[in-house]
DNA sequence: GAACCTTCGTTAGAAGTTATAACTCGACGC
DNA sequence: GCGTCGAGTTATAACTTCTAACGAAGGTTC
């Protein structure tokens, strides 16, 4: 929480209101999603008009986007946390899991529907590079090697996305294994495909992990 | 192609004004996203004003939801003929990824990000009971049978969304991790968050439904 | 202390959206 | 021929984002 306010008062007040902006923009998306999200009824909620928000955010396009750089951040923070305090894989998946169940259109904002032409800024992917990095220490800590298959050798010669990180190909597959599987049964879940099937998405979901963590590849 | 146009020269106008809204519609969906879905501009491009769409839709959600049923039915068909050309769940999963990469906006319609309140009418689920129906189909037929596991007993008891399916539970557990775990590479895929790390996505595509193939659960 | 200047919040307004109401016109059945 | 039904129109309300111009209140500088 540490965030730069510097001594200006001007600047703290100006932060201030900025986070009590993005506080209403979150409620407002964990109830009626993303594209309900209207400047308007922020200002009304925060007792002024309209256009007083122009002086603290861009546009919609820019509270969205600094929203989601929110959420990495958040995202990021919590696996970063979860490792350091010796997590394991497996624990790692649980912590995914409870902080996107915590608010599910947060985990939409980064993992759901792109908008075709939109681009996320710089920062954006550095903080996303991070979230792998920590994926990445976790499944060479699981196994250290595996067997060689196709996909692994064809990761050995594109493995750029891994950012000079020395994981063994093997470790790469399965840090993208985890990602993608988990992302599957996770964002079924929250988008309800599964309410009404009658089976319990945690046992799956642990079923899945289960998989992932007694696999060589 | 052979929907219900009944002989009446009005109700044949008017289906055929409603399909061609619906072209509209899915192109400014494939290129800005739903969310950019505007009906004024559909109107303007047919060249008749606004309300006009009214007339043959309740609004911009009946509209929308009318995509959903035909994205829908698209993706069901899709399957059912692949199937019916005596495809095996391999070919169904080139099939599936085939499809989504024709339309990405059309495949996250139906997968993607969803609105809170929103409950997709009842005729939908019924479709999306016909693609569950196919891929159980497919995956009784690769093993009948499987080891048990936890989850594998879990689902014995909770079988009601196989809708009275005689798979058994290792086909119903495999049948719901090629959901999930194609739907996962898939969606990341179309969402762009592979784009610049290098590898191959098809390969990745192919070494997850490799790995679902050849694994007993 | 007085003048200045930056920043905040305001109101007014443009351009866009969904959606409703009321009206006109044309085609079809009798 | 005439009535009815439906399609498309314009007008209007109630929204939205966003810009422009203005007033007021704060801190800074002389």
């Amino acid at each position: 929480m540490a965030t730069t306010d510097a001594g200006n008062p001007r600047e703290r007040y100006r932060t201030q209101v900025r986070t009590e902006i993005k506080k209403h923009a979150w409620e407002q998306i964990a109830t009626a999603g993303t594209s309900a999200l209207s400047l308007n009824a922020i200002a009304k909620q925060m007792g002024m008009s309209g256009p007083a928000l122009y002086r603290y955010f861009a546009g919609r396009d820019d509270l969205i986007t600094e929203l989601v750089r929110e959420a990495y951040r958040s995202l990021a923070e919590t696996l970063r946390t979860a490792s350091a305090t010796g997590a394991d894989l497996a624990a790692l998946a649980h912590a995914l899991r409870a902080w996107a169940l915590e608010d599910p259109q947060r985990y939409f904002l980064i993992y759901g529907t792109p908008v075709p032409g939109y681009r996320a800024p710089e920062d954006i992917t550095g903080i996303s590079d991070e979230i792998m990095k920590t994926l990445l220490d976790a499944c060479t800590e699981l196994a250290p090697d595996g067997p060689a298959t196709l996909f692994t050798a064809h990761l050995e010669d594109h493995r750029d996305w891994a950012d000079g990180h020395p994981a063994p190909p093997a470790a790469l597959h399965r840090a993208l294994a985890v990602w993608t599987r988990l992302h599957g049964v996770l964002s079924l879940e929250l988008a309800g495909h599964f309410t009404d099937m009658g089976f319990d998405p945690a046992l799956f979901f642990a079923a899945e992990l289960d998989d992932l963590l007694a696999r060589p590849a």
